[in-house]
Formats: C-alpha cells, sequence, structure tokens
DNA sequence: TTAGTATTAAATAATAAACTTAAATACTGG
DNA sequence: CCAGTATTTAAGTTTATTATTTAATACTAA
C-alpha cells in the first residue's frame, strides 16, 4: 500500500464512512433500487438522499440509470461489494 | 448488517479513512513502533500525530504501552488487520 | 398543455474535524 | 533536583462536511 493507493483507499473509506452512505450501500448490496425507495428505507429527507447519492456516484462506487420518472441505483464497483462482505463478516458475526 | 452494527462500522471508517490516520495503521501493520517514529514517517508536527493517535486509540484500533520515555503503539483489534489485509488485496494488485 | 411525481441543484446555516502554536506533563540520567 | 527528551493537552483558527430549504428540471399520463 504505498502512498498513492493510501489516498485512494482514504477517499473510498471517508466516502463509505457516513451512516446515511454506508446504509445506503448496504440496501444497495441485495439489488438496485430507485432514489425513493431508498428514502422510504432511510430516515432523512430526499434532497439529503440525493447529495449522498451524488458523493457515492462521484466516488465511483455507485452506478444509475433512468428509466422514465425514476433512478435506479446499483453497486458499480465490485471490490466494494467484495469489501463489504469482508466488514460483515469480521464485525457482524 | 443492523442500525447498531452500521453506525459502528461507519465510525470505525470514519476514524481510518484519514489519510494521516491510514497511514499510521499501515506502518503498524508490521510492528509497533513509538510516536517519535511514526512522526519521522508522516509529514505532519508531532502533536498533529499525538491527535491522530488519540483517536485510534479512543477507537479502540490502537494500543499503546509505555517505556521510559517512548510509547509503542499497535494495531489491537486483530479484526482492524485483517480488515486492511483485506483492502490491501481487493484495491493494491 | 397541464398537473403530478421523481429527482437534482444551489445557497445558506449548522456542525464537526483538522491543523497550528504554545504550554504542560512525564520520564531519564547525571 | 536539574536539564534534556518524548509526548500530550489546550486554545484558537481555519477548513470541510452535513443538513435544510427552496427552486428548478425531467418525465409521465391524462
Amino acid at each position: 500500500m504505498d502512498e498513492n493507493q493510501c489516498e485512494m483507499i482514504s477517499g473510498l473509506l471517508k466516502t463509505m464512512s457516513h451512516p446515511i452512505r454506508l446504509k445506503i450501500l448496504c440496501l444497495l448490496r441485495e439489488k438496485e433500487m430507485t432514489v425513493g425507495e431508498i428514502v422510504d428505507e432511510v430516515k432523512t429527507t430526499n434532497a439529503n438522499i440525493s447529495q449522498h447519492l451524488t458523493i457515492l456516484r462521484n466516488q465511483g462506487v455507485v452506478a444509475y440509470r433512468k428509466d422514465a420518472n425514476f433512478i435506479y441505483n446499483w453497486i458499480s464497483d465490485e471490490r466494494v461489494l467484495e469489501l463489504m462482505k469482508n466488514m460483515g463478516k469480521l464485525f457482524c458475526n
């Protein structure tokens, strides 16, 4: 883990470390979800979720597609999925 | 990963996500180090390192022992070591 | 085209985290 | 005890992050 990799990973961890964003990633582990569905699961405003989704997208963790009025989101980085799985094993047993 | 676990893990990730703190954890993977040795490796002030070490200790990630004038630090949470190893595998190959 | 739903954007306000500096504490060896 | 080294603490300032509010955009169905 050299200097650049350290920077890169700390950026990723920062993105993942907000409770709302981690919750979103948890939800998206199973299946893709629309913004509205996420709002229903996470206790905050629509605008707030939208902002957190923007951060996740900018980090390259979440991708999205449009369909009619809805925007579907999913975890686009396979490594992040693996990392979540590993954290689950280590800290949730 | 329930609500509480989510909170707990996001706290841990937040602690790990600062570049200086992640660097410190990287250094401590190999062996325990004194504060001064860490300062020599990381480009910032003594006080700054001390503050970051306090955060790592409060999170329960790093433990320390005193020996004469020196304070030796090491990673006390085996799961964090595992997590670092996993991140290395996923993002540094 | 209009009303309605879903989502984003922009600006501000509130909160938290970080760095800097200077002073304090803790220990050692003489 | 004193001088020197290692480390921490506290206070102040700066910077970054988060939440809130309001307005805007994009699409759909009637």
